[in-house]
DNA sequence: CCTTTATTTCGTTATTTGGCGAAATATAAA
DNA sequence: TTTATATTTCGCCAAATAACGAAATAAAGG
C-alpha cells in the first residue's frame, strides 16, 4: 500500500499534475519547467524528487543540465497503468494547453541563467 | 483539472483507500467502517465526504443507517476508468486483508451502538 | 584554478490535513 | 412525545505539506 499511496500523494499537487502532462511532450531540464510554473527552482526540484520517488518520472543527468522524463517503462503496473490514463485526460483543461504551449517554444540556452 | 485534483487528493490517504477496497466486497454503513478502521465516526464520516466530494463513492439514506458504496456507474471517465484499476491493485496487502475478513464478519446490528 | 550555471539540500513560514470530542441533526422505536 | 441510535457538523490541535531564499554541490568553460 505504501507504493500506491506514494503515487498517488505525488499525483495530488496541482504543479506535479502540470509537470507531468508537459513530460508527456518531451524531456525537460529543471530550469524549463521552472521557467513554465514560474516558481522557485528549488521549489520544482522538490516536487521532480517526490515524483521520482513515486516512479513516475526518471532522471537523466547530461552534463550540468538533469533532464526528467516518464517513466514509461517501470516495472511496477502501477506507474504502467496510470501514467496512459493520466496521459488521456485533461486534453482541453486550458493551464496544461497553455503550459503545452510554452514548452514548445522553452529552449534551455535563452531562458536558463538569465 | 480540478476534478482530476479532487479525486488523486482523495485517493492519497491510506484510511481513504482501505475505506473503497473495503466498498469493494460490499456497501457498508459508516458505523461498520468506524468499526473496521477503529477511527471516531466523525473522522469516518469526514472520509467518506471526501471520497463523495470526489464522486468515487455515493451513498444512500436507508432509515438511520447512510450506506455508501463505490460509484461503479459515475458519468465522469476518471471515475470509470481509475475505480477498476484499483480494484485490481493491492490484492495482497495485509491491511487489506485483514479490513476484509473483518468485513465479512461485521454485523450492523451487533457492533452499531454498543 | 576560478567563475559561471544548473540543481539539490536545508531552514523557515504559512497553509492544509487528519484526528478527536462535543454539539447538532435525523430517523426509528418505545 | 420522549428516548435511543446513526450520522454529520463544528471547533480545536498536532502533523504534514508547499513555498521561498540561502547555502551547498556538481559540472562546464575560461
Amino acid at each position: 500500500m505504501r507504493a500506491v499511496l506514494k503515487i498517488f500523494k505525488a499525483l495530488s499537487d496541482g504543479q506535479r499534475l502540470r509537470i507531468l502532462k508537459m513530460l508527456e511532450i518531451r524531456p525537460l531540464c529543471v530550469c524549463e519547467i521552472t521557467d513554465v510554473l514560474q516558481l522557485a527552482s528549488s521549489t520544482v526540484s522538490k516536487h521532480l524528487s517526490i515524483l521520482r520517488e513515486a516512479d513516475l518520472v526518471i532522471d537523466d543527468k547530461d552534463g550540468k543540465w538533469v533532464n526528467y522524463s516518464l517513466n514509461t517503462s517501470a516495472r511496477e503496473q502501477y506507474i504502467n497503468q496510470i501514467l496512459p490514463l493520466i496521459a488521456q485526460w485533461l486534453p482541453d483543461d486550458t493551464t496544461v494547453l497553455r503550459d503545452a504551449e510554452k514548452v514548445q517554444a522553452v529552449d534551455r540556452n535563452m531562458i536558463c541563467g538569465v
